[in-house]
DNA sequence: CGCGCGAACGAACGATCGTTCGTATGTTTG
DNA sequence: CAAACATACGAACGATCGTTCGTTCGCGCG
């Protein structure tokens, strides 16, 4: 196995490797019209390669959804580990957990719409992995609301119920068509903290 | 072979005709699976039936995935037909369209998965006409914003994305296992209500 | 120079795809 | 009873699927 291009996180430019490009068209092409309505002769072609020559980079169709998920799934749960050990108040570290996910989500949309949408299409074992990488990111968000609660930072709820929803308005993101910079990556995360705190009421109105 | 007296005290919905049975096995399939990677001839196994068979009564596959699509999209955008003719305050008729859209939501949660995620393989000019009724009930979700933001209910926001992401909190929950009763989608209305009203701070806390 | 090897290709494999055709079998209608 | 119709099926169509095979080409290295 050669290096991991996947986690670098650089969407547009220009892979070195041949086998790179092919990891780049797949996951452009996986995203847009999904994995089983993507042939690998498609590839091939877009790849501009003959379809019997992507073999000698990847061992099978599903070995490239593979590579797509799983560099998502490390990439985010990485991320988690990262900020859970951070010594910083809850709420702050939930603004950081936002900010950071956005920030990876933004890095690659299309590898990150595959991993959102085509995880399904692996199959056992891998499929048994990715759900428990999975599960172990929500648990982190999960975790983050829990502590909030105990703290009396966070209203009383379902911890798990509210990281899953968190991830999914997030995840949504990736429809919106504008690249954004840095500042305005900044900007949106601020938005989806305020909008998580304290909702879309004006202040003047009260909580039931 | 009169399998027929077999189809009769089936499952959830017992579809009279045959047609209603297959349709309803499609839903199940391509939300189970997705569109692409369900075969006409596993549609028609599960169904009892031979694959041409399943051309007595649907001209082609897609037909399936339009009566399914369409048929979701035309109740969601005549409820939201029937909601904004309502006379309420305008955060009483968010917190009726959250609980009408979630009702929607588990009257079929494979319907909706397929509406979801499948409506992409429509071709033309279905896919343009399906665009469009999408585009409607979200414009009737970014009014209701647009309107609380007016009157000073709403705290001051881009409304369309705003709907959007409503939307697509409450698509998630079909992922739930669980299948509520009217009670508990009761419950579930006033959890999204409340935590899109205020988030999910102790009001203790105050807004920056 | 010659040897090995990764990378590319044309051809083609067996499987499966969506769909059509001809036909058989009731059931309904005149 | 006969004509008409709806529904089912087996066979099979052409297309395309993921993948394998045998081969060739070009390059680095002894």
């Amino acid at each position: 196995m050669k290096s991991d291009l996947l986690a670098a996180p650089h969407a547009t430019a220009p892979p070195s490797s041949r086998r790179a490009l092919i990891a780049s068209v797949a996951t452009e092409l996986f995203h847009r019209k999904g994995y089983a309505a993507t042939s690998m002769r498609e590839l091939a072609s877009v790849s501009g390669i003959e379809a019997p020559s992507l073999y000698n980079h990847f061992s099978s169709k599903e070995t490239l959804l593979h590579e797509i998920c799983f560099g998502m799934a490390d990439a985010f749960v990485s991320t988690a580990r990262r900020l859970a050990a951070l010594d910083l108040p809850v709420e702050d570290r939930l603004a950081r957990a936002i900010e950071e996910h956005l920030r990876l989500l933004f890095s690659d949309r299309e590898a990150v719409g595959v991993f959102v949408n085509e995880w399904r299409h692996l199959s056992e074992p891998s499929l048994q992995t990715f759900k428990a990488l999975r599960s172990d990111y929500e648990q982190f968000f999960a975790g983050l609301f829990q502590e909030g609660m105990l703290k009396g930072v966070f209203r009383q709820g379902d911890p798990l119920w509210l990281g899953r929803q968190l991830l999914l308005l997030m995840n949504g993101s990736i429809h919106s068509t504008a690249r954004p910079d840095s500042e305005a990556l900044a900007n949106l995360g601020r938005r989806f903290y305020g909008l998580w705190m304290h909702g879309v009421a004006s202040s003047t109105t009260q909580p039931d």
